[in-house]
DNA sequence: GATTGCACTTGACACCACGTCAAGTCGATG
DNA sequence: CATCGACTTGACGTGGTGTCAAGTGCAATC
């Protein structure tokens, strides 16, 4: 089935990606992406039934890609739980401008389309698990503030952490990426641990 | 031209206000609004030429009928640097909600639309004024910390009290308000200020 | 009392994306 | 050769926005 050894499906994903991160995500339409691909815009259709797929499959494609596995294992592996949060910090916050992107289209389309809030949904609450467990080894070391509950201190993680709060300060405020962890690992320092 | 003294043009504003309080943003149809007002879609579009300026004119009118500027004041008239920070949060921070129905709507058509951006714009770097100053006290009670520099204080504040975050919190952590305010005040300081 | 003007209604239409459908092409494989 | 699968082509339905043209009804004015 492939022409470079590449299939048809995968040329699209890769096209999209192409396409999104140099273009507006809402804009991006289905014709759009097959002409990249070189391919009708049923082709499209015959791959993936939605756009709301389509962009899907592309995150996840784009996850796999990257390796999303292996720039978390980093924050598993560290001993305290201080180095916990910011090896997480690191490695998400540095993940976001890779699928930020793809995220936008996704995040774009939301509000009128359910199976794309679902599945942001989804995302989301992937990245809550990583928040909660970063703020339990900080309680295991007995560093975390007992002002906001694990609950809250864990919402609070996961709302600093958010793709809007990146969007804002590194496109909207122009901030280095390298200052917005930085910044981040300050807040959320700040934030959860009883001793700064 | 009114029938019981209030013009079209309000009917059709505060309509639009009461339908985007119970629905979702961006399922709010022209055609609803219309019906909701008792006055036919055309009509609709005789008082308002698109869709995003009649939700911009609606967030004007909140603003406008929850007199803003009033809730503001009091931040204005603080007279130490702190008290100006917790009052301005709680300006804003508590406006959040009333204006947040109108705010949706017009967020979610901002991707697809230059008009409706520009306006969200707008009121953020109406915001951005408000953290600015904010700040401005701040130093001037000579307790700013000096590690993010002035502007990047402001960039923090303003993100800290996007809209997004408050949704974050407040509709998907289920916070109440007042504790949402509570964290923020004490996010912003620690955020903020040399002595805690 | 007729005329003009204004706010509004009615119904049709163009537009743009998405998504669907049916028929056809082309190459590989039995 | 026949058939199957991946793809193309072009037409179509749908839903929402925004436009257009003709009409209605009331009020102020002549």
């Amino acid at each position: 089935m492939p022409d470079d050894g590449v299939s048809t499906r995968e040329r699209i994903l890769r096209a999209c990606w192409a396409l999104l991160e140099q273009g507006q995500g809402a804009k991006t339409r289905m014709s759009d992406i097959a002409r990249a691909s070189g391919v009708s815009r049923q082709a499209v259709y015959l791959h993936f039934s939605t756009r709301a797929e389509l962009l899907i499959a592309v995150t996840r494609f784009v996850d796999a890609e990257s390796d999303i596995d292996a720039r978390l294992a980093a924050s598993r592996a560290a001993t305290s739980g201080l180095e916990r949060l910011d090896a997480f910090i690191e490695a998400w916050g540095n993940y976001i401008p890779v699928v930020h992107p793809v995220c936008r289209a996704l995040l774009d389309m939301a509000p009128g389309d359910e199976a794309a809030k679902l599945a942001w949904d989804d995302r989301m609450s992937a990245l809550r698990e990583g928040c909660m467990a970063a703020v339990s080894a900080l309680k295991a070391d007995g560093i975390l503030r007992d002002d906001p509950d694990d609950a809250a201190a864990t919402d609070l993680l996961w709302t600093l952490l958010s793709v809007r709060n990146w969007e804002s300060l590194v496109e909207g405020c122009n901030w280095p990426q390298a200052r917005y962890i930085e910044e981040m690992k300050r807040l959320a320092r700040q934030a959860l641990m009883s001793t700064g």
